[in-house]
DNA sequence: GACGCGTGGGT
DNA sequence: TACCCAAGCGT
């Protein structure tokens, strides 16, 4: 269904010399299986289950970071059924840190669709696949290629840059047209009919891994590239320039105040909305100033005193994609007189500092209220 | 088709 | 420091 063959006009596939076209897989192919990347958790399986999970996670996330909450997921959830049978704020507590909550959103509901309309079996085609929620085109080759030998490509970040190098491709990959002649190439180097499960794998791994290890965006290592002889980068000496930067945005600066409202030592902590910014997690409540921030402290149960007395932490701040976030804490303690007054549909809990864990609470959230395990209480 | 969506590592 | 952006997807 992806399969064009009308070749874009700015990049027809005849462009292209034939013989690195056709000798592209064979030698990607061998390369992976000298130089590429065999240990990683996720690899030497062709459990559907675990390659997804995997697939899942890595979508604009480093190997490193993915690896401990891999093997987190996998412990506590072994199959697509107990996945599937978690409450929300488990797996929500589990990806917790991990970040675009979305994506654990609908893992978990890629997990019930799975085990309810599919008999606890992923479905082998790029297509069914990406039917899947939190499973788009790319995804879905992997998935398909690690587990059922699909011939199918991916076209990640890693093979945007292999390609725009090797084959010399211009413009910007964000750009749709751009990103569009990539699939096309990208669908024209996939090994053919010939190549066995093994093969298909092996080559699907070797673009992440020729990306990933030696085409990475700052130094490439050209003397050990298989492509060397033949990449248009490295034979006009052009491989800071492809591919082409992303267009440069000035990225705007938010600031919240967040109330630490403590009992004890129990913080209390509300559940943010499906959708929009940290999605289904829970975090502290928050105000777009000081003087808010005191009514929703009075709201919650701190009298007018306590409520004005609110004391300061360090500022945090936060970098998202698309802006940056200025945490302003205000510290409130109540004395036994925990309340919930503020009438409204946000989920509300009280928390030991000591328990946090067990809630999915935003990466600066959780930095600010383990600075007070210490210190404070 | 452009934008919203996290976090941490690299330079 | 202040960028850049990573095994993208959904809307």
């Amino acid at each position: 269904m992806y399969r064009t063959s009308n070749a874009s006009a700015a990049l027809p596939e005849n462009a292209y010399p034939q013989q690195l076209l056709t000798g592209f897989a064979p030698r990607l192919i061998a390369w992976q299986r000298e130089h590429g990347r065999h240990d990683l958790p996720w690899q030497n399986t062709r459990d559907p289950y675990r390659i997804w999970l995997s697939e899942i996670m890595l979508q604009q996330t480093q190997v490193s970071t993915v690896i401990p909450y891999y093997a987190r997921f996998l412990e506590r959830f072994p199959t697509v059924e107990a996945l599937a049978a978690a409450p929300d704020d488990d797996v929500m507590a589990l990806w917790a840190g991990l970040g675009y909550y979305s994506r654990a959103r609908n893992l978990h509901r890629c997990a019930q669709v799975v085990a309810q309309t599919h008999g606890g079996k992923f479905p082998s085609t790029v297509e069914a696949l990406a039917e899947l929620p939190g499973i788009g085109r790319s995804t879905a080759a992997a998935i398909a290629s690690f587990a059922f030998g699909a011939r199918a490509t991916i076209l990640d970040g890693n093979v945007k840059r292999v390609l725009a190098r090797v084959f010399g491709v211009e413009g910007f990959p964000g750009e749709k047209r751009v990103e569009n002649a990539m699939w096309t190439l990208a669908e024209s180097l996939v090994p053919g009919s010939t190549a066995s499960d093994a093969d298909v794998s092996a080559y699907t791994q070797g673009l992440m891994d020729l990306g990933a290890t030696l085409c990475g965006r700052g130094k490439p290592d050209c003397a050990r590239c298989p492509f060397a002889d033949d990449c248009v980068a490295k034979t006009t000496g052009r491989q800071r320039e492809l591919p082409a930067a992303r267009p440069k945005k000035t990225v705007p600066t938010r600031r919240t105040w967040m109330l630490v409202l403590l009992d004890g030592d129990a913080v209390m902590l509300e559940k943010r909305p499906p959708s929009g910014i940290w999605g289904g997690l829970w975090s502290l409540p928050e105000a777009a100033d000081e003087a808010a921030l005191a009514e929703r402290a009075q709201a919650l149960g701190a009298s007018r005193e306590r409520a004005a007395a609110a004391s300061p932490l360090a500022p945090l701040a936060h970098t998202f994609t698309h802006f940056k976030l200025d945490i302003e804490p205000r510290v409130v303690e109540l004395q036994g007189e925990a309340a919930l007054l503020e009438a409204n549909e946000t989920q509300t809990a009280w928390v030991p500092l000591g328990e946090i864990d067990a809630y999915g609470v935003p990466a600066p959230v959780r930095k600010l209220l383990d600075g007070l395990r210490g210190p404070l209480i």
